[in-house]
DNA sequence: TCTGGGGTCCTAGGACCC
DNA sequence: TCTGGGGTCCTAGGACCC
């Protein structure tokens, strides 16, 4: 019988915060942005934050509000990720099969671990222990056949949490739920929820497949079916690897003036291209994002035949794609870009006298990326004409 | 003083091909 | 003369997750 872990650290970024500096221990941490960041939203709180009404998504300046005591921090990403790494160590400590879903996620596959760590329950019990003893930190887990299970079940009794479905209970378990313990059910499915009545799994259980689909959608519809039966979701299954990277910027105060707006594009650009040339990887479709003042959000996006080969082609393309789609004096508060289809490196069937060219030409990028990526204030990246003149 | 940033997946409609 | 059906690729927008 498969078993896996759901372990989710209990309020990380706060907790690391709360572990690096003993002065924060029992107060209410909130990671996301100064209260002078005016546009900046909460990441994490620390349960101390939470007693207050203080939440994850929650603009920094409301928090302020509710808990004007607390402890604000931007953040530490670095850190923080140095911290994630030291738990999924001690993760492996205990199966070889660990798959970190996010920063301070992961699934644990237990199957068949029984005779080294005895019974689930007591590997559990071990796995906890070890993580705070290692790391400092609390975890919560939930255990169950199949991974969806496991991920609602991590969340049931935070913080400090272990939460066991024996096998055989998925489908008790699921129509005992409440619908808004329903992991893929956000905002929306929750209003139409609502609207038709669905308090607990049982109520989605007694409703036909189409019914379901005719509501929810097709594939969401499909997707509460099976989940309510107990089964699992394909959500975790596949190992997907990188479809697309993006880069995306929120202003301090909107911008109007299209010269100052693609100067943050090619500061985006440069973002991209590092990412793309450290990781191998190129891409052949390009998009921008753009948000208004009023929050209306647009896109558009353009696939190539071959994959952008260099920074000065990526600037160029997503310029005509941000001229194209901009409308003059409209106040943006949002810029974003990336790239999609992605592709390892030198898939391409350029002719190699073009490749020629082009490896001269990344290289120099990459050399220039590298420059101003590990020194942000070197010359280089005061202008942006070195690239655009060439 | 509203509402981050980095992702994935789904939907609906259009173009195009056989 | 009043128009099929399937498959694939593409675009814009939106829901959702951490």
């Amino acid at each position: 019988m498969a078993c896996f872990i759901h372990a989710d650290i209990d309020a990380f970024y706060a907790s690391v915060e709360q572990l690096d500096h003993p002065g924060y221990r029992g107060k209410p941490v909130i990671v996301g942005g100064l209260p002078s960041d005016k546009r900046s939203v909460v990441s994490t709180a620390s349960y101390e934050a939470r007693s207050f009404g203080v939440h994850s998504a929650m603009p920094i300046f409301q928090a302020y509000k509710l808990c004007p005591g607390g402890i604000f921090l931007r953040g530490n990403m670095g850190r923080y990720k140095e911290k994630s790494q030291e738990v999924l160590a001690v993760f492996s400590d205990f199966s070889p099969d660990v798959k970190a879903i996010s920063i301070d996620e992961a699934f644990i596959d237990i199957t068949g671990t029984e005779r080294l760590f005895g019974p689930p329950e007591t590997l559990a019990k071990n796995l906890k222990e070890r993580v705070l003893r290692k790391t400092g930190l609390v975890v919560s887990l939930g255990l169950a056949s199949n991974k969806y299970i496991a991920k609602i079940a991590s969340g049931m009794s935070k913080p400090d949490g272990l939460y066991i479905i024996p096998p055989g209970g998925e489908e008790g378990f699921m129509r005992s739920l409440r619908v808004n313990k329903i992991w893929g059910a956000g905002r929306k499915s929750q209003e139409l929820f609502k609207k038709y009545g669905l308090k607990t799994g049982e109520d989605i259980y007694a409703l036909p497949k189409e019914k379901l689909t005719l509501i929810f959608g097709k594939a969401f519809g499909l997707f509460l079916y099976r989940a309510v039966r107990g089964e699992a979701a394909a959500a975790f299954d596949d190992d997907r690897g990188s479809h697309s990277i993006s880069s995306e910027r929120t202003f301090p105060h909107d911008l109007y003036d299209e010269f100052t707006i693609e100067t943050v594009l090619f500061d985006i650009c440069q973002d991209l291209m590092f990412r793309l040339y450290t990781n191998n990887l190129q891409g052949r479709t390009i998009f921008i994002k753009i948000r208004y003042d009023d929050f209306h959000t647009e896109s558009a996006r353009e696939t190539y035949p071959y994959p952008v080969v260099s920074m000065n082609e990526l600037f160029e393309f997503l310029r005509l794609l941000f001229q194209k789609k901009y409308k003059p004096g409209r106040r943006v508060r949002l810029l974003g870009a990336g790239l999609s289809n992605l592709e390892p490196e030198n898939h391409s069937r350029q002719n190699e006298l073009f490749e020629m060219i082009n490896e001269k030409e990344r290289k120099l990028e990459k050399h220039i990326l590298e420059i101003n990526t590990k020194y942000p204030h070197a010359a280089l990246k005061r202008g942006r004409s070195w690239l655009i003149d060439k």
